[in-house]
DNA sequence: CGGTAAGCTGACGACATGACAGGACAAGTG
DNA sequence: CACTTGTCCTGTCATGTCGTCAGCTTACCG
């Protein structure tokens, strides 16, 4: 699967050199949660892993391109996001448990990898290609299955025929996560954690099915 | 209303200074929207408003002050959005009419303001109280207005009486500020703008009605 | 015209960047 | 055990940005 790692310049890294780039993807990504991303420097990371910056540049282009790295790393476990809608029921009683459900482990997750996530919604926003290609596959999963879900409602003719299943699919997660980015600033509204997952998993159940929860 | 211009060092600065500095504004705005944050350089804006960097340094203490400054001028111009609202009502077939034209409205006011507004989000996502004090400011009178709304029909019983009317409208704004931000990336899920813009004013509607547009 | 304050810049030390050549080290070979 | 080989790491250097300061230029006013 991993294609064999390498080093800048093309040599395959050993035992060791993977441990040492490792260990630097480890402590960017420490780096990356307590410090703005704008301030991120190489000389730090190598620092903080023991090592010195020409280490660094054997391992990674830049600081941009072991954040890349780590990105895929995240995405590369995103696949128990879509865990959290296998199987699950749109109908009845089901649904509302269905969309606590997704909204509680898609926060959990965004809480995680909170830190590469957040730069990797600013590239995206920024217009790199290769962060929101990363930024698709950690959300595809569950737009994708969201987006079936909506159409199998509206084949039954209960969601209006011209709104776009993706459209509707990919505004939830989009909601979601930037719901996540930004639970602090629900705070400074007044809104706790607590409130804010079930008025989420409403505006999901809502979307998904067009209609409030029978709880 | 704005207390008197100054220089870093506490002088107060004149015709030909503030000239000089919103020129530093105009070109750092630019910047932004051409390059990555993380990329623009004191000596890159100074260079191209035709000064030199210890000039930037006379009036900010840094990048970020700059956009700080930035940011506060867009804030001040976010008025126009509480106008969306003013005066709309959710009952009926207007209801659907709100919706799309605050959709439409929030839309064009993010798009003109793309990039600062980005730098404002991943800020506040930082956890800077400066940015999310920015970025609340922005928000605040449609969230207000939303949260108004659904606490009313809340009163009147069309709403779970246990769901938070804040949390629901801070939802639904976060959810519009994030599909503003990353309209490109749901052109990959093969989206159209077109077809984003009703998909958002269906969830509006469905999360302050609680219940299907009537068009 | 001379004084004063605002406005701007050249130059500088400090530091991050990114490249290279060469030293340190483990593993295999005769 | 000495020797070779290839991986791994670092010291060092040229380049370029940062942020500061002293001092020069410009505008305004009596």
């Amino acid at each position: 699967m991993t294609g064999q790692v390498r080093t800048v310049d093309g040599r395959v890294a050993g035992r060791r050199g993977q441990e040492t780039r490792q260990k630097l993807l480890d402590c960017l990504s420490e780096m990356l949660s307590s410090s703005p991303y704008r301030d991120v420097k190489v000389i730090d990371v190598a620092r903080k892993a023991g090592t010195s910056p020409a280490t660094f540049y054997q391992y990674f282009p830049d600081v941009e391109g072991a954040v890349l790295e780590l990105a895929e790393q995240t995405a590369a476990e995103s696949g128990g996001l879509a865990e959290l809608l296998e199987g699950r029921s749109w109908a009845g009683k089901s649904a509302w448990q269905t969309a606590q459900e997704l909204v509680d482990g898609f926060l959990e997750f965004w809480r995680k990898n909170d830190a590469i996530l957040r730069v990797v919604d600013l590239g995206a926003a920024e217009g790199d290609k290769r962060f929101y290609k990363i930024r698709m596959k950690v959300l595809n999963s569950v737009n994708n299955s969201l987006a079936d879900s909506v159409a199998a409602l509206q084949a039954k003719g209960r969601i209006d025929k011209d709104v776009n299943p993706a459209a509707i699919a990919g505004s939830l997660v989009t909601m979601l996560a930037a719901a996540a980015s930004h639970q602090k600033g629900f705070s400074s509204w007044g809104v706790k954690q607590a409130e804010l997952k079930p008025s989420l998993a409403l505006l999901v159940h809502l979307g998904v099915t067009g209609k409030k929860p029978a709880k």
